[in-house]
This record gives C-alpha cells, structure tokens and sequence, in this order.
DNA sequence: TATTTAACCTGGACGC
DNA sequence: TGCGTCCAGGTTAAAT
C-alpha cells in the first residue's frame, strides 16, 4: 500500500525519468482515474498536451509535476493501488492502464495503473503555502500537513496540535492534516516501537512521549524509504515495476498471532476505522478508560 | 466546530 | 468448479 516511502520512491523516479519532457497526446481510458479534474477528461487531455513537466515534488501521499511556465501542476495520487509507471510504448497495456501520456521525445511512456481506482490524475492550480509563502503547492494539497521528514516540519506545532485532539493516537497519526505521510501500515509500526497503544488519548500524551513517538515516525519512514518501500500484494512498485522489500522487516503489521519480536508475546489484530491494527498486548498495555 | 462513520472499488482468499 | 462473502485501505463527503 502506497504510503509516504512508496509515494517518494515513485517521486524520484519520475524526476529521473519524466521531468524535462514535453508531452505529444494523452489518453484517457477510464473516467474515474480523472474524476478529481472537475473540468473533465478532454479538459485535461488539452491543457497537458504541449506542456513541459518540470519538477516532481511530494507532500505526503500526493505527487506533482508542475507545468513549465504555467501556474498549474499535473498531480497524481496512488489511493491504496495505484501506479505510476514509465514503460516502453511497445509493452503490452496493463490490465488496469486507465491513462497513458506520450513525450514529444518519442521515449518510453508514463502510465497510470490502478487495480482499485481509488487513486487519480489531475490538473491543479499551484498556490503559496501557508507557513512558507514563497513554496507553493497545488490547491488540492495545501490543507495536507507537512511531513516528519520533510526539513520544514515543526516538531513542537505537531506536538501542540496533537495534544490538543480529543481523539486517539493512531486516528491523529492518520490525519493528513495534523502530519502526512503515515498511512494504517506505518502507524501500527511507529507505535509498537514506541511502545504505545494506538487507542491512547492523544491528549494524555505527554510532550516528551510525542518526542519519542516522532522519532519512532521518521525511523520507520526512512528505513523504509531506504528499502524502497513495502510490498505485500505487488500492487505497489517504482515507476519501473519493481517492489520494495520493507515487509521483510515489519515488526507488528499483518503479525497476527505471530511472536513479538521484543518479548514473544503474540500480536494481537483488532478492528479499527473499518480496517485492521496490529499490536503487543504486553509492550502497547490499552488505555484503562476505553473510549465509548 | 470537531470528530466519527460510511462509501468508493476490485480481486484474492476462503467456506460451502 | 462455482458461487457468495469477507477483507484490504486513503480520502472525503456526510453524519453525529
């Protein structure tokens, strides 16, 4: 599942492979990849033909290019399947190809794949940032939070912010607005090396503990991120096709009944937000007081 | 206003 | 073999 490492690996590599070239033709081939563009898919077909990809940039799980010369950037979200990939234009089409961008170079293509539809491509006016006006990012990315590993997080108004949430701890790790990136997979490992219980009031945390957890945060993000991201399914690869191999070293996530790998007590998987965490019930004891 | 829930979507796993 | 059900989860509109 594409969380912050996935999303970065992709960055780079369409920087490598993308940026610099000037699109020839676009074709959209299924409406909901481009739903997000509310002009419409021949909307976006024409403003993105003859333009320049300039700079991949991220901010959490949201990527773009920005249009050369044009206050506008092509953004690309990988939902939970998504792929962005930058492939020969004589492979055969994917199974799931929902848009595909040629270059005026003649080069390999940019395909976007994506089993679950839940991702997308658009075109979106670029703004200031509220913190650093002299960054700007697209529209649609300027309510998500900077990221723990981007150089201009603010450790201290994260701490504040999340202190102040009357909610738990695992639900604020996932909200793209308090910090970006964390995704159910990345939290689940964040917190059981920290040792905390992800239905902990947030509030309750104490300053130093959120320290503690935020460094936890930026381990696992860049071991990952070191690793190329995780893989379970293949349904996440670099813009070349290749998984990442992170899960080889996940300590808690899809553990269930497994060992823990600090005191062997098996880990437990409880229901949460409609999904799955992955927690010790030794190391990550629960709140005395359960929320209702 | 702040927080929580449900819906979106597809294919693999599983039980019968 | 085939059918039905469950599950995975990032984002956001709607509900509380």
């Amino acid at each position: 599942m594409p969380e912050l490492p996935e999303v970065e690996t992709v960055r780079a590599g369409l920087a490598k492979w993308v940026s610099g070239r000037t699109v020839a033709s676009v074709e959209v081939r299924h409406p909901r990849a481009v739903r997000r563009h509310v002009a419409g898919a021949d909307d976006l077909v024409s403003r993105l033909v003859g333009a320049r990809l300039g700079d991949a940039a991220r901010r959490g799980k949201y990527l773009w290019l920005a249009l050369d010369g044009r206050d506008e950037a092509l953004i690309g979200h990988l939902g939970m399947s998504g792929q962005l990939l930058v492939q020969p234009a004589d492979l055969p089409d994917e199974k799931h190809l929902h848009v595909r961008m040629s270059f005026t170079d003649g080069g390999r293509e940019l395909r976007f794949v994506d089993q679950r539809t839940f991702g997308g491509v658009m075109l979106d006016p670029l703004v200031p940032t509220v913190d650093h006006p002299s960054q700007f990012v697209p529209a649609q990315v300027a309510h998500i939070a900077r990221d723990p590993i981007d150089p201009l997080f603010d450790d201290d108004l994260f701490s504040r912010r999340l202190r102040k949430r009357d909610s738990a701890i695992k639900r604020a790790l996932l909200d793209q607005s308090l910090i970006s990136g964390v995704g159910n997979i990345y939290a689940d490992e964040s917190l059981w090396r920290a040792l905390l219980h992800g239905e902990r009031p947030a509030r309750l945390l104490k300053s130093a503990t959120v320290t503690e957890l935020l460094g936890h945060v930026r381990a696992v993000l860049n071991e990952a991120l070191a690793a190329g991201g995780t893989s379970f399914d293949s349904l996440y690869v670099n813009v070349n096709g290749e998984s990442g191999y992170f899960d080889r070293v996940l300590a808690a996530y899809g553990r269930e009944g497994e060992p823990c790998m600090r005191c062997g007590t098996p880990i437990r998987r409880s229901s949460f937000m409609n999904r799955s965490s992955f927690w010790c019930p030794s190391c990550q004891r629960p709140p005395r007081l359960r929320r209702s």
